[in-house]
DNA sequence: GTTTTGTCCTTTATCGTCAAAAAACATTAA
DNA sequence: TTAATGTTTTTTGACGATAAAGGACAAAAC
């Protein structure tokens, strides 16, 4: 079989919103990079709107004829990539009682249960075993070494190590360097947030992975910076199955980084480490107590 | 087309060494045992050398016949996994001119220069893209982003940080582990090596590896220990292209070892963290020297 | 002259297939 | 009863095919 359209459907969802937006649809390349796709895909979006009634399109006008309904949106779960659908059945596989240290992982059964080719769930596993969850061995299969303790606590000391090294190179940034507005824009949101913690506490973690990205940013070392895939894939996966205290974790979290950004701003290396210190302990903590033992 | 016969060569080939110091085979698990292959591979083997007339293979007796020849034996370049073959062509290609950053990489054009399917180069980069020298960009092709001297700065940073802590950890060991035999056979290894030097220094690269591999797996952390396969293939590739210097070069390090295991050995916290940063440094050194600017 | 569109070509994503290699099971010899 | 051999079943490794998505280039519109 040929690739799934689940970019043109995501960008085709993603274009009626902007037509009942405006009204009119803008020029090909223009769609094209605000939707983040290429002319290709514009153009059969454009195709489809025209069948379906929804736009008039002649050349450069497209202009819209009706207001979309829900029919004319694409089902959300088929604009995911494969990609991203066989991560998610991965996770739950492995944050459920089957994710198990030193049980075995089958490909073929794993592509039957997830509807996909073998091929996609093996460049997945190769994908995934960076993040030192699964072990290869050779002409045989993949070797679950399980969420555990062992391993968030191994998490823990490289994540604490890189972010040292990075707040303490933020801090040697230059006053005029756009990171320090970033991190101002940043502090904005976080007031933002904690006025309305209460019903917006699940908006954390987004905010969280931004700020975290933005310092590990001034080390300038790809491989601190791609090592916080790892965190965020951990984070993600890991907190949408324990949300207990959640807004109260959250909240204290806020603060935290405050304090975290109050430090960066004095420009006081004592001080960073410690508000460095004291978030990641607290964050170790948290995740620690969230691992099955 | 099915997958190359290659760990049946290989075994093959080192079956019939085994052959030749033994005059007869042992049982059927105990050769796969021996030759880390299934008892499948291994019956493929024993046909062969039946059908050739190397053995007389009834049942439990597998007596040799005659002497192996130069044409039993399967060519070497057949015993090469199609990973391993991607992976040598792939690093010729990037450690020469056209390994310019920014450069884009075709995978089926890549896939037949070097001859193998589309999905072996495929799950060779995904693989590969932990190292930090290519990036993807999403339904579009994959980015060189070069052997650079940042490339080598970056390396070096993350390597020192994490040998300065393993080192660390290492000392710490209770001295009845098992890692300080193995830290003192290595020593005994650098002492031979040293006395030979005139003619073996091309081994020190793999005593190199496994003097810091030991180093590395003390700090009982998988993030750490992954992490020297990304210095592995550097130096591994690197060096066979640069060889400017090497016996003098290789000397140094060796001398720069022992100091560093007798710091271990000592026990001093501050000798240990003295000699692990003197031959680091030298590491770096020799590494930013040859990198083309 | 620049931008937009129309057309065509290239490259990636995904799958099914088939042999190699492993693993499981059954049988026989010691 | 244990450990080997003989036989069958599973599972992985590698490939080619095909449609989706990207990209290039010429013609047309502003």
């Amino acid at each position: 079989m040929a690739k799934s359209r689940n970019v043109y459907k995501q960008a085709y969802n993603r274009c009626l919103a902007l037509l009942c937006e405006h009204g009119e649809l803008p020029s090909e390349p223009e769609l094209g990079a605000t939707l983040g796709v290429s002319r290709t895909t514009v153009r059969s979006i454009l195709s489809r709107m025209d069948e379906q009634g929804l736009i008039a399109w002649d050349k450069r006008s497209k202009r819209a004829l009706r207001e979309p309904n829900a029919d004319d949106y694409f089902p959300e779960d088929e604009t995911d990539s494969v990609a991203s659908i066989v991560e998610r059945a991965f996770m739950r596989r492995l944050l459920s009682p089957e994710g198990t240290p030193g049980g075995m992982i089958n490909e073929l059964e794993l592509a039957r249960e997830i509807g996909v080719g073998t091929s996609s769930i093996r460049e997945f596993l190769i994908r995934f075993s960076r993040f030192g969850l699964i072990e290869k061995r050779r002409n045989s299969s993949w070797v679950l070494k399980g969420f555990t303790r062992q391993f968030a606590l191994e998490l823990a000391e490289i994540r604490e190590m890189f972010e040292l090294r990075s707040a303490a190179a933020f801090v040697a940034l230059a006053r005029d360097h756009p990171a320090w507005q970033a991190l101002d824009r940043i502090e904005a949101e976080h007031h933002e947030l904690i006025a309305g913690i209460a019903e917006r506490y699940m908006d954390f973690s987004e905010l969280d992975e931004r700020f975290h990205r933005l310092i590990h940013s001034a080390s300038h070392n790809r491989f601190i910076v791609d090592f916080y895939d790892v965190i965020a894939m951990v984070f993600h996966y890991h907190y949408q199955w324990n949300k207990t205290e959640q807004r109260k974790r959250n909240e204290t979290a806020l603060k935290e980084h405050l304090a975290y950004i109050a430090a960066l701003k004095s420009g006081q290396r004592a001080e960073v480490e410690r508000a460095c210190r004291r978030h990641l302990k607290s964050a170790r903590e948290t995740l620690l107590a969230s691992v099955p033992v």
